[in-house]
DNA sequence: TGCGATCTTGAAAGCGTTTGCAATCCACTG
DNA sequence: CAGTGGATTGCAAACGCTTTCAAGATCGCA
């Protein structure tokens, strides 16, 4: 019944082998100050003769660090998603931090309940990526000083540490980009309307027509959902028009494939007939023919980042909140030229 | 320093509220069998008047289960692992278990620190999706005795739980399937080489090639790594074959967009000048155009299945090993067509 | 050389649960 | 009605680690 229990190295043997009392010997492993060089040095050998490994689990129970983050995600299976977690992976790896993965159907059970699981001292913070409805725990968590860190998303309080991309601004300089390259009418696909990305990246849609001396045609943005699925059918209205634009902005990468979808069913040629430019650059991106122009998120960094300012609150709970927005590139490559004619 | 403590609702509280002594709570919440119903009753009603949730650290400091299980990928941001891991997210949300999730690359950290780290009671068991070379940790743990499931690969050794789809007979059947199109020439995208199931629908191609007295033709099997660009240039050179196959069964679902991509930069139409077929029916498959007609795994069931075998582990590890294998369904679209003349 | 101040360090008290052990019940048996 | 044995239940001992407390060491400076 009971799981054997391999004869694990505790704290007490490294206390044993080193020669000091184990409460030095956490000290040492929690980089405690006042310990002389020379107790420190021989604690440090005994850890790695033994090959100890502490019990995450005891050191949380004890009222330290859990040394685990939880992760809230919408889904996964999706690049854009995996890119993220990518660079939060990492960055938790190397602090030697474990994580704890939880996504968002599991939120319709209690919401309290799954607040208060993971506050309890089952991770020492949390990481909500695109979350859809946070205002309801949010609040909490704030007011607890539970350290947690927003990505890709802002907007609905003052009080949440963020790390987003240049959304409104990337937008804007890939709509000047087309129309640079001489567009005059330049569909839009929108993504999922609660998300700030998806607002800021409208606005900046709209704002570079503006600027340019362009009218801002409402019926030429469509929904998308951020889905490959919806653009496409979203695409066909579009090219139903009298006047079918002659560009496409769409809101992510796989927005963008399905709008590709749309003309190529339509025998229409990328980029000759009609460009095509996404957002995110996802690996995906490089390797669809024609090879996707498109806005370059910093997915991997974004997740990086955010580990990292969630660890200076981890440090300090009590640090004023702080947002990160990064910068975005474009990047070139076959799905976008100038107009037909 | 300290993150302050929320005032947790502990087990002596339930012990409190409910008039007995928290041992019997304890058994209670482990569904012990000998506790008067009259007890288990009150008890019960506390707990959710309380709204108890049970530390998973003290927990299985304790020696009990810590209601967690490990799962190790070699990557997010895939569709296919995204399904999977669906599908054992769910299974655990309803067994009130817990996700760690480890993704490869992690690996090179000290393998055996790893391992420790798991078993060391932190997890209950684990869960390995598509291990690259599990070979090292395997044997360990199934000494250990300590309870895993392997999910998609196998053919390592003999004593490993596994839960996989039916590889040969899906892609034997994918492949009749085409040759009763009417094809003669058809390619094979292979998949990453090491993979049992990327060897088993090799397999199954050619077997079925032979079964319907076609020969089998090395030069027209190409490898695709299981990735969309690899696939894309594989299939380039398949089509510059003075006589290219009529069609083409990917290994893998973004192999088959691939080779869409490959097909459609010639201006050849899919599926009038070529048939492409694909595997895993990842969600993605249904909204391309034309929509791909492939094999589908039943990925987030395969998911949901391996969680229940390793609850079977974790209750009682000494079980002898099982192997589940799944059915799989080809699911027919609108890329595949009689060949052309 | 002496005294307070600052370092170091070990002992011990938990943290929230599970579980072995032993005592207490309770229903029957004969 | 005493005796028997299983069903219940409470106590207390872990589980491995952090942290407070206080005592012993050490150091600076007069």
């Amino acid at each position: 019944m009971k799981s054997k229990r391999l004869n694990r190295v505790t704290i007490k043997d490294i206390a044993h082998e080193a020669g000091v009392s184990y409460s030095t010997v956490s000290r040492v492993l929690n980089h405690y100050e006042h310990v002389r060089p020379d107790k420190r040095q021989r604690v440090w050998s005994a850890v790695t003769r033994l090959g100890y490994v502490a019990n995450p689990q005891a050191r949380s129970l004890a009222g330290g660090r859990s040394h685990m983050v939880g992760l809230l995600v919408p889904e996964l299976g999706n690049a854009y998603i995996g890119q993220v977690v990518r660079g939060i992976d990492e960055a938790l790896a190397e602090a030697q931090y474990e994580l704890m993965l939880y996504t968002t159907h599991r939120q319709r059970t209690k919401e309290s309940t799954f607040v208060r699981t993971l506050t309890y001292g089952m991770t020492d913070g949390l990481l909500l990526l695109v979350p859809t409805e946070p205002q309801a725990y949010l609040e909490t968590l704030h007011e607890e000083r539970f350290p947690y860190v927003v990505i890709d998303h802002q907007g609905f309080d003052d009080f949440s540490p963020t790390v987003i991309a240049k959304n409104y601004q990337a937008a804007f300089d890939a709509t000047r980009y087309l129309i640079e390259l001489g567009h005059r009418r330049i569909g839009f696909i929108r993504g999922l309307k609660h998300l700030s990305s998806a607002i800021e990246r409208h606005k900046g849609y709209r704002a570079a027509l503006e600027a340019h001396g362009l009218e801002y045609d409402p019926s030429l943005v469509v929904d998308g959902e951020f889905l490959q699925g919806p653009s496409y059918a979203a695409t066909q209205a579009l090219l139903d028009r009298p006047d079918p634009p002659t560009a496409i902005f769409a809101s992510n990468d796989l927005s963008a494939f399905g709008a590709m979808d749309a003309v190529r069913v339509r025998g229409l040629s990328i980029p000759d007939d009609i460009s095509i430019l996404g957002f995110d650059d996802i690996p995906q991106a490089a390797s669809v023919r024609p090879a996707l122009t498109t806005v370059r998120q910093p997915l991997v960094e974004m997740g990086r980042i955010a580990v990292q300012l969630l660890f200076t609150y981890i440090e300090d709970p009590d640090r004023p909140c702080e947002r990160i927005e990064l910068d975005t590139a474009l990047v070139i490559r076959d799905s976008c030229a100038p107009p037909a004619r």
